[in-house]
DNA sequence: TATTTTAGCTAAATCGTTTTAGTAACCAAA
DNA sequence: TTTGGTTACTAAAACGATTTAGCTAAAATA
């Protein structure tokens, strides 16, 4: 039942649990103990199946070995994606990561920061909710090792890693232009997060510089929500008179909004891409299989993981690292929900 | 920089660590400590925004209020949503947890359950890989506590929630028999997983059952991987000989399979459910939106992660408790991929 | 022979908690 | 005056590792 700890080891051997602990640290020749006690240390933390305790060393080292990682919902294919690529990368270097979904809600992600802080985590990667500057910003002026990703603070200077969100926008934008769409709608959420204002910026300089007018009618941004219901009513809202629709095109800056809206655009009768062509960032499976397969902006989700996790072992090892910012390219994969 | 610990309160208030751990831990009338000394030490530690160290606490108690998941896959939503409630259940108990993706490989669970033994977890959640029964044995013979899901080992009396796979299976292979579908084809994964055996015995029973042959040819048991090779060969096999189909419907043991093998099937031109009707395990997003949306077994994810962490909770509480196989209902959704 | 060096090891402090076993001061009862 | 019981607190050990400082005996050097 106990755990054999150092101390065994050392008593069975009649030894010190300093040569113990030297000789598993790979330190037997730095500190010149004799081969043959070597061997037999090792022989016997193998047979006596020795773990280190990861406490006992992290209250000792000041280093757990382990990151906190913050996302909005780990059950949403975007963020498990991330998180898959994030764990994989972390536990090449010896990490752990402990995952909290923070539902965008800047109170559960102060407690779960303030938790992670107690559990010693060595350093943090997050999808920082709205609202929850102070409490970057708080890790940022202890310089504790943090990264963000997918959004960002513009005034707070940290490391993130990201993509360009109004370069994309404006591509997928333009690109439903050229295809002869003129009235395109939005749908965004969040609208104080800076990733999300950067696609709505995006999609109406694309429609600015194709000389379209701005429709706020057109701009629908909702709140951040488990359920769909001010959703529909906003898809209803454009699309739901048959015969006078607002809108010919639509342009989602999420798949959770993405997925929603198409089956609402199904639901009702309507076909992609004949009378709503349809855009929209991330690429979920749905995506590959649905009625018209869906043009999408992709997010390199395998680098931003993994530099993510970079930077961040980076900023542990070298605390006087400067902060990086970090913009990976997106991927724009043509299907057919835009037509041709 | 540096973290106030119990000491820098009790050097501040000039009184011993002993009576500020008393005092924060809640037991100031216990230990009659005086009222007015407790409510200082409580405002001190505010002020000085005292976070208790949980290595600490760990290496003392020998509780570090941290559960270890292990699971196939983060990423793939089935994995997501359970992770997401196993998560949220614990955090309502002051739970941390350590995710795990094992790949479906027991060297890694291995490592994995290793590195959670270093990290003193108090218990496991585990959805086992094949052949890591012995690694859930050791586990059990030392009365660790330890809740299975989604598998488990006949052979090994241990902590279970899950569903009733054979049940399932059979219900839905019935459906597509009712319907008037002769060539029913199977397709699944892991041929050693218990789960899967199990949706695959449901499934021949109903063919049996309804006086239908069981056709090994129709039966494609794949094995575990990333990619889609495999499957997208299993399907040519069943479905690609345009005037000599194999088979008119198909049960997917999985949704990552069914996902695939619907996007092999859209991609061929082939229909559904004219030329092909479709039933699949598991409810993805996918699924709703999809030319015809699929009818599915879907399993309760909610309340398996919910039900696992109680179950979980209640073993480490009571370790003398005996183990427990929980089978929740699983609920059969009709859409329109199997025609009417 | 006396001194220094080296090889090979260990004692003890430390990290930040919890918890056991006290202690000191005071008052009441015998 | 002694005993016993409260009240209000503290010292010190313990958890299991790491790490600094130092010790002894033998070998090498002066």
């Amino acid at each position: 039942m106990k755990r054999t700890s150092l101390n065994d080891i050392a008593a069975k051997l009649g030894v010190s649990k300093t040569l113990v602990s030297f000789v598993l640290n790979g330190k037997g020749k730095e500190f010149r103990i004799n081969d043959e006690i070597c061997k037999k240390v090792q022989e016997t933390a193998k047979e006596m199946n020795y773990q280190p305790n990861r406490l006992a060393q992290g209250l000792r080292t000041g280093k757990t070995n382990t990151i906190g990682l913050i996302i909005a919902d780990i059950a949403n294919p975007f963020f498990g994606f991330l998180g898959r690529e994030i764990e994989q990368e972390a536990a090449k270097s010896g990490y752990r990561v402990i995952f909290c979904s923070s539902d965008e809600n800047p109170e559960k992600s102060k407690q779960q920061i303030a938790m992670l802080q107690q559990s010693q985590v060595d350093g943090y990667i997050i999808s920082p909710p709205m609202y929850s500057g102070d409490q970057v910003l708080a890790l940022v002026k202890n310089n504790i090792p943090l990264v963000l990703i997918d959004r960002f603070f513009p005034e707070i200077d940290s490391n993130y890693v990201g993509i360009n969100n109004f370069e994309a926008a404006y591509k997928a934008t333009s690109h439903l232009i050229r295809l002869g769409r003129k009235r395109i709608a939005c749908i965004s959420v969040n609208k104080d997060m800076i990733n999300m204002q950067e696609r709505t910026e995006g999609y109406k300089q694309a429609l600015i510089d194709a000389g379209l007018p701005v429709d706020e009618n057109l701009i629908k941004i909702l709140t951040f929500s488990h359920d769909n219901k001010e959703l529909v009513k906003a898809m209803k809202d454009l699309f739901g008179k048959k015969e006078n629709r607002k809108a010919d095109a639509i342009l989602f800056s999420t798949s959770k909004l993405g997925i929603i809206g198409i089956e609402f655009i199904s639901s009702s009768g309507l076909k992609i891409p004949e009378d709503i062509a349809v855009v929209s960032f991330d690429d979920p499976d749905a995506y590959k299989i649905c009625v018209s397969p869906v043009t999408v902006v992709n997010q390199p989700l395998k680098e931003i993981g993994k530099t993510a996790v970079q930077v961040l072992l980076n900023k542990i090892k070298h605390p006087e690292a400067k902060s990086q910012q970090i913009i990976l390219k997106t991927e724009f994969i043509i299907r057919k929900s835009c037509g041709s």
